[in-house]
DNA sequence: CTGCCGATATATCGGACCGATAGATTGCTC
DNA sequence: GAGCAATCTATCGGTCCGATATATCGGCAG
């Protein structure tokens, strides 16, 4: 699940791991509050992967080399070559890969059920196509709408003793409707505006 | 935070893994999806602790001896005197101790920021007095409020390119109100029945 | 100039947690 | 009485997080 944030975050500029945590904070907000706990060995991994490669930069920063774009060739044979290399203030700046960016569009694709990935999701959502879209709101809604008769049975068969379980379950139930209908809402809109949005990849005419 | 659920559900009755998973199914619903993964560790670590007992039944089931209340002296022999027998259908019944309740109290008092960790407190607060419930609501609504501040700042310094990200945002801050407005709703109702609900530990004149 | 401080930056460790899975027993059904 | 689903306890690999270690940077006080 942080895979797709950080390849989200990595698809719109390169970045190294510090200023990858801020974009995450500030993007993702109150869902996933990364740490550098995970951060870093999600890196790794992806880099295992070969979906980002890291650069390491030395004083004079990232601009002595261009690296906008996805990293291939030169980059890679410029990142073995620097590797070894231990100076002073060696920032490993991360780009996404063509790997990467198929990585990102099969994360994406994939179902969530749940409010934390769901929303992560949405907000890497202009990665995606129209349909794609369509069926992660209209699956979302469902869990929901599923989640409220759960609750609702629940409340119904409870022993009425205590008020606080009471008002946490009345409130889910509020919740639950509101996030529903503002489904309906983006369903909607995607339905309304689906032949304008058809090209997920961006650069495009 | 598994602890305080376990706990908070041992506490109305003793039950084995299965029906515990159950009831922690049943009563924080939507939060936390508690698996057998984690429960059974949390259940080894809180008998570490001396938290919770564990009784081995045969096949005559939990009838042979009463395990209401809190268990302690002959309870604990019995225990003991079982602990080594393997023979078919071991049901370990689970019961909360005095140093488990306790710990209970002292898990509810201790601050919940997140959503997940503050719904299961709600959801336990009949086991603790007043004067820490208004505690636990005042300082939930001061970091909702926080929050919203942070998303409308994001909100108003964020460029305007992805309907996605705005839509996500906006929600946000609409459930974040909601959600701000229905504390409020708990803290005066807290606060005008605060004469009535002294005694948390309830068994008491 | 030097020493100190807070922000920047990378990285690791232990532990909590989860999904999947194993393995054993029970009871129901045909 | 054999098969089969449900019940029940438990572990494993791996992900994630909070805390922490380490080192460099810019600034500025003495």
């Amino acid at each position: 699940m942080i895979e797709l944030a950080i390849l989200g975050i990595l698809k719109e500029g390169d970045l190294h791991g510090y200023e990858l945590k801020k974009h995450l904070r500030t993007v993702l907000g109150p869902l996933s509050n990364v740490s550098f706990g995970s951060l870093y060995p999600a890196l790794n991994r992806l880099e295992r992967q070969g979906a980002v490669t890291a650069v390491v930069t030395d004083e004079a920063g990232a601009a002595t080399m261009p690296m906008t774009g996805s990293l291939t060739g030169e980059a890679a044979a410029f990142r073995s070559r620097r590797r070894a290399t231990r100076g002073p203030r060696n920032k490993k700046v991360y780009g996404i890969t063509q790997v990467g960016e198929r990585r990102l569009v099969e994360l994406l694709s994939e179902p969530a059920d749940d409010e934390r990935s769901f929303g992560m999701k949405l907000a890497f959502f202009r990665w995606c196509d129209g349909p794609t879209r369509l069926r992660l709101l209209e699956r979302r809604r469902a869990a929901l709408l599923e989640r409220l008769e759960e609750t609702r049975r629940a409340l119904a068969a409870r022993d009425r003793d205590d008020p606080y379980v009471q008002a946490l379950m009345e409130h889910d139930t509020e919740s639950t409707m509101s996030d529903i209908a503002w489904l309906g809402r983006l369903i909607a809109r995607e339905r309304a505006g689906d032949d304008r949005t058809r090209e997920p990849t961006g650069g495009h005419p």
